[in-house]
DNA sequence: TAGAATTGTGAAAGCGCTTTCAAAGACTGG
DNA sequence: CCAGTCTTTGAAAGCGCTTTCACAATTCTA
């Protein structure tokens, strides 16, 4: 351990002429102190540029200060928004967090959330993931636990997400306004929650459409960018007729839209193409890309916002984050 | 702090009818023991589900077991490749990683660093960034130190990166060797060494082909698309004639193409397109974009190497990691 | 075989902090 | 003016581990 902030809290005492009780008291503020006693200590504190050991306090007091956050996956666009929003929202308060990796699988998960446990965390953010209710639950009764771009039944109070079903509704009424009929669908992991809402909130608005869902349009792709090119192929291959897509994330659609291009097929001119979560990248793509946007950022500010509360025993209730439709060029008129 | 693991060492003592010393030189395997009294250890381990507890144990031995690792931004295609081969290297170690957001501004960035060091990291990774030379120096006494993707003078042994004065060389090679004489340059921002080197690179090739460089075709950006896009509107405003654009990230040639698309441009056509990175988007790109490719986890799979080995005590040189021109379809041959 | 060298083990002293406990001092009201 | 109540403070007991030290039990050497 590198040696800096070496002063003690004895080293503190000393120089302050009180004892190390008190110099504790008035650094964490439980109890009144003279006006004599704080300010001495306070300038000891300063001259000697004391950094309290985290561990030492750790173990004395049982709170680590820190927060442990499972990802997905480091270099996705859209949950690296949320770890961005997590961050700040923690910046500027005693807690400090620690991200571990999940790579997608249920197994990576809980063996990464244990290894946080191990390091004391205080609390758990989990966005989005594999881990089944059941284990989160069980986690829940250890731990403060908010969950981000997900949601649990019958755990709304600890879940920060927006409704995926409604946006997804929402996504594909805009291409049937536009007056396509034949709108084919790149899902995503159908093991995945979203992917299940996503698709579901397709049907519904195909269905109240007066559309006859086609499973012969539905592709199940993985979230990745390759997933979106395979995803035309498959659906060319297969030779049924469709004037949109609606992919269940950007990086599909981005993928989806190199499948177009090998194709010569023009976006939005030969078809429509929609995406979801607003990544960095939706904007710049060629054609910039409407999509549904999902808060990222605020996301994650908001769960750090909610474990906070939760530490301090409050009960607050996670603010209903809403997505919004953005319309850009890669929709149009049909035809 | 979560109550789990609840079992300490002395209960372990206990049920393997040892004393707490014993127990500890077992799971640490600093002293040698009886195999009997180690068999019993263990399996009261198991038995209790014993977790040593970090802090107790960070205390006692001044290890924290962490490792700090400081990042430009999270949500950087490229910077999270290198947290994603960090994240990889340290697997299975007993080291775990905590991470800091610089936020592209050196006063940040230090203040992340501090921020870290009070939580007792036995090292520390600094991925880029703006930090001057003397502070890196000066945390380097401190601290084991490997810096990432950026060289520092005099410090090459705890540095991982690629040459990138070489590799844009080669980059504008490449261009120069299709036909182009008049290439323009979207350079990064040139406080940051990596934007430096690249334009020096360009430069380099530029010259040495006999052309003479022109200022008015280079436009400084800042690594982030949005000035790729302004960088076209520039270029066009300017009204030099170029064929050929090498911008100094990915990022930023993916907003220069959707400048280019704007003004109806079409690479390659009429204007030949290379970035730097191979970011994850690239190769995705309408048409994909021709750049030169950075190991990004690579990077920092090796730079937990070296990390690792420091704490050993080690004197391990980093692998000197090469990039590589990837030749797609967003370059040809001029007219 | 006596003495020296080696090995395995437990007791105990910290690591730097928080927090309980009790005592000392400062106030109150009757 | 004194018993009773509050405040402020320091001493000391941990938190759960590592590590030194010393001692006892072995093993080795001449």
């Amino acid at each position: 351990m590198a040696t800096r902030g070496n002063a003690t809290i004895s080293d503190i005492a000393r120089r302050a002429e009180v004892s190390i009780s008190t110099v504790s008291r008035v650094l964490s503020g439980t109890t009144k102190v003279t006006d004599a006693k704080r300010r001495a200590v306070l300038e000891a504190v300063t001259d000697l540029n004391y950094q309290p050991n985290v561990f030492a306090r750790g173990l004395a007091s049982g709170q680590s200060l820190t927060i442990g956050v499972l990802t997905q996956n480091f270099g996705s666009p859209f949950y690296d928004g949320i770890i961005q929003g997590v961050v700040r929202g923690l910046n500027r308060t005693d807690y400090f967090p620690i991200f571990a990796d999940g790579q997608w699988r249920s197994d990576i998960e809980l063996e990464a959330i244990l290894a946080m446990m191990r390091r004391q965390i205080d609390g758990l953010i989990v966005i989005g993931g594999f881990l089944v209710p059941e284990e989160l639950e069980k986690l829940a009764r250890d731990i403060p636990l908010v969950i981000v771009a997900r949601r649990l039944a019958g755990f709304e109070e600890n879940c920060v997400c927006i409704d995926n079903v409604q946006a997804s509704y929402v996504a594909t009424q805009h291409l049937i306004e536009l007056g396509h009929r034949r709108i084919a669908h790149i899902s995503g992991r159908l093991d995945h929650p979203d992917a299940r809402d996503r698709q579901q909130g397709y049907i519904m608005a195909i269905e109240e459409a007066g559309i006859q869902p086609n499973p012969e349009l539905i592709i199940e792709g993985n979230f990745r960018r390759q997933s979106g090119v395979l995803a035309i192929d498959m659906l060319l291959l297969r030779g049924v007729a469709f004037s949109a897509i609606f992919a269940a994330n950007d990086q599909m659609a981005h993928g989806a839209r190199l499948g177009l291009y090998r194709r010569g097929l023009r976006v939005p001119e030969d078809l429509s193409l929609v995406g979801f979560d607003d990544d960095s990248a939706a904007a710049f793509m060629i054609p910039p890309l409407t999509t549904v946007r999902q808060p990222a950022v605020e996301l994650g500010h908001e769960a750090s916002k909610i474990i906070l509360a939760r530490l301090k025993g409050e009960t607050a209730s996670p603010a209903r984050l809403k997505s919004e439709l953005i319309v850009r060029e890669s929709t149009s008129i049909h035809r």
